[in-house]
DNA sequence: TCCTATTCAATTGTGTACAATTATTATATC
DNA sequence: GATATAATAATTGTACACAATTGAATAGGA
């Protein structure tokens, strides 16, 4: 009934959604890096400064659940950037548990530099505001469901 | 003139394009990765299969070229492809500095057990067919636009 | 032919990324 | 108030990911 190819079509590597989606990112982390490195930071430890030019202080929890990343990844990455001396680290007092990180003046200073960095990577990726806005809203959308479709089904 | 609100909102997590596409990459292949195990496969070596399945031989070279993958990257993969039995590694007898990757009868065999996976992660993904294909359309574009314009400009 | 530049691949070093385990602190239950 | 449970981080182990370096094979030019 039926044919063989048909069968295996879906699994070429022309009809994933998702190569396409991967190697994006990819290539616009690396298109990030240069400027990155001028700051002295990667990608995810920008993603880290960003919540805190914005927020000036927050916990490992709440940077782990915002930036969908586990302490395996943030241990690390915060140890680094507290070497760089962008950030401090240290037990929350009413909860010692939780680890609360602040800004320093030196983190701080890099955000005046950064701003330049969002309008040159729209640039980059070649783009209109409305094709950027639809790609924002899909990858929006599917995350939210594989979020609230994953693990606890009860 | 201008006020800092406004020269510091296009820094902020919530506004930027690239987040989302990396936190969902990520996510999917998080999602992947169950049915993956079952084929004792990681993502990136799912893709080094997907192509031999296509091709039954390919070259190294070739494979990084349509991967988008370093040799930094894929030679530690096919190393361990090449441990659990799935492909093999020779030189090509025409170009010594050739490396030619042949499906083995093993590897060949998962494919049929892969054949469920395209149409389980579409399901997990929670996007509809013509979302899909927005979403396969822009990200194709986007790397189209960075290949080009990236590196050589004479 | 000899020399140089290029291509292909592997290796090294740094930095994620995540599952699984461990340790510490808080909370809930009795 | 002692104990079980849950929450928060850190650590360990495996596997990418990429820049930079190295090394071998090939191609191209004087």
């Amino acid at each position: 009934m039926a044919n063989d190819n048909g069968d295996y079509e879906s699994l070429r590597l022309q009809n994933q959604v998702c190569f396409p989606l991967y190697a994006c990112t990819k290539e616009i982390i690396r298109q990030y890096t240069p400027y990155l490195k001028e700051l002295n930071l990667t990608y995810t430890q920008y993603l880290v400064m960003m919540v805190l030019w914005e927020k000036e202080t927050v916990s490992s929890r709440e940077l782990a659940e915002c930036l969908h990343l586990d302490y395996g990844t943030l241990s690390p990455v915060l140890k680094r950037l507290d070497q760089t001396g962008y950030l401090t680290r240290e037990r929350s007092l009413e909860d010692e548990r939780l680890l609360k990180l602040t800004l320093t003046d030196e983190g701080r200073k890099r955000k005046s530099s950064a701003v330049r960095i969002p309008p040159a990577m729209t640039e980059c990726v070649g783009l209109s505001q409305e094709e950027l806005k639809t790609l924002y809203f899909l990858t929006n959308k599917a995350l939210r469901h594989m979020e609230s479709h994953s693990g606890k089904d009860s």
